[in-house]
DNA sequence: CAGTATCCTGTTAGATACTG
DNA sequence: CAGTATCTAACAGGATACTG
């Protein structure tokens, strides 16, 4: 990947929670910590390759802290860092607003195709 | 498009500002209306057929105005509805914390491909 | 349980050329 | 100026099968 040069926060903060999964990765992280499954769960619809993928890519951003527990059945537990918090934080507000105007969105949203 | 099922907030606000472009567009709108090339210019790298699809779209969802003036050369300004203020006052948080992290993010994001 | 490894597809976005 | 049209590349994401 090349050097990354944003042009503004909205860019990089879009970057970073961009994509199908993020943002609800984060959200189902933000009571408490999770394992893998348990977050299969929680973020319904999503694959294992996809959760795994958006996983690492925000261990390694530092959004999220991924714990392994020598144990059988292995267990591997998923926290936010500090830095997820905050970035969760932030995303509070657009959480709010898309509940608020959810309905309104999926109208919008699925008359694409004129009938006949 | 078949009929969208959102399962949060969160989900359905990325639906909508979504994409490489969206929120940045919206960015640009924030504090005036713009006409179509004063925009091209304000979201740096994005092609035409990128802004104009973006831009339909968030019309078509009631984020943002076309206002069409009838002269020679022709003239159109895209403004944002109030809907599309609210939108942008729910992501100014996720902007900011972009900005503040902007250079631990565009490090992170681009040392993928290890050396050798 | 918590992943990996492939293969495959639809969508997103870029390039280029053209128009009222 | 403000678009449209077409073609193509790249990537995100899904399906399925397999593993420590």
């Amino acid at each position: 990947m090349k050097q990354k040069v944003y042009s503004c926060g909205l860019d990089a903060a879009v970057d970073v929670v961009g994509g199908k999964w993020k943002a609800m990765i984060l959200w189902a992280l933000h009571t408490q910590h999770r394992r893998f499954g348990e977050l299969k769960r929680h973020v319904p619809g999503i694959s294992e390759k996809m959760l795994i993928q958006s996983l690492r890519e925000m261990e390694a951003v530092g959004l999220v802290h991924r714990e392994v527990y020598h144990e059988v059945p292995p267990r591997v537990e998923y926290s936010l860092t500090e830095f997820g918090v905050s970035l969760n934080e932030a995303l509070e507000p657009l959480g709010e607003w898309g509940e608020k105007h959810m309905r309104r969105i999926a109208e919008a949203r699925c008359v694409h195709e004129p009938v006949g």
